[in-house]
DNA sequence: ACAATCTTTGCAACTGAGTGTCATCTGGCG
DNA sequence: CGCCAGATGACACTCAGTTGCAAAGATTGT
């Protein structure tokens, strides 16, 4: 197995050693997770898990996201004017760009940004728990 | 007079300017976002404004917020988990740091970190329109 | 395998932030 | 002043998400 750079979370064994029942509808959702490549929001999860099984609510996606948000599992981006969209954690960190047009989110990542955001929380006084940066954008077109 | 640095609007020039009426109900709004240090929301305002009219409604401010945003006049933030928050416009761009634990917003201002944005946004293909970074942090305690 | 237990579910009712509708009111021009 | 388009307050509604609850389901102990 060579270096592998992003290591999607299992979900189940976290769940297992947090002591959290996996149940039918739990399954699905994650399933859907593991094998998602961009960034959907709870009514779109809801909908790819209704093909699997139409009897899961929305109430449980909802729950769900929020249990393995609370485990660190998926990460929850509320980008503007939209609801909130998910991707699962275990990449490394980055931030993103957001395609005004098609919704599309672009990752990126910049340890220079990083450090000039550390250095300026440093000056200000406080340790940053997080933070949010976000581009919103429209493709260049070229020609 | 000197080099000014905060530039507040004019508000009720704008207005004019823009065809809107100035009514009794916009008049206590703008006042109350001219003699303001911090980063209300709707209903902060909403409660100022009672205290100077108690007629004026709640939708009119909402109302009046989305009309000076339309301006210019105002910038609206969205910050995590909460409504959002408004700020006059005229001063220099910046962008801002929130205190998670009294949520006090600091406002700071980093051209190297806009540099970079702009780099990424470039060899990404994209024209920024607009961005948002917001550093979350708690202050740093000494001793 | 079974019951006991305690979590989770689906449903529906609710919340909070903000928007839309509409009859009434009013700013500002003529 | 009188007019009247644009603005207001009240209230119904939307949208995203949360909560209460009775019924269903996952683990544990035996």
């Amino acid at each position: 197995m060579a270096t592998q750079k992003n290591q999607k979370p299992d979900y189940e064994k976290m769940l297992r050693k947090a002591g959290i029942r996996i149940t039918r509808p739990r399954r699905v959702i994650v399933e859907i997770l593991t094998g998602c490549e961009d960034h959907p929001d709870a009514l779109e999860i809801f909908r790819r898990a209704a093909e699997v099984d139409s009897s899961i609510s929305l109430s449980t996606v909802y729950r769900t996201m929020k249990v393995l948000e609370g485990l660190g599992a998926i990460h929850r981006h509320a980008f503007e004017g939209g609801p909130s969209r998910f991707e699962q954690a275990g990449g490394e960190h980055h931030d993103h760009l957001i395609d005004i047009d098609t919704g599309d989110v672009i990752e990126f990542k910049s340890d220079r940004i990083e450090h000039l955001q550390n250095e300026i929380a440093e000056a200000l006084g406080y340790d940053i728990i997080h933070h949010r940066l976000e581009l919103y954008g429209r493709k260049r077109k070229t020609g």
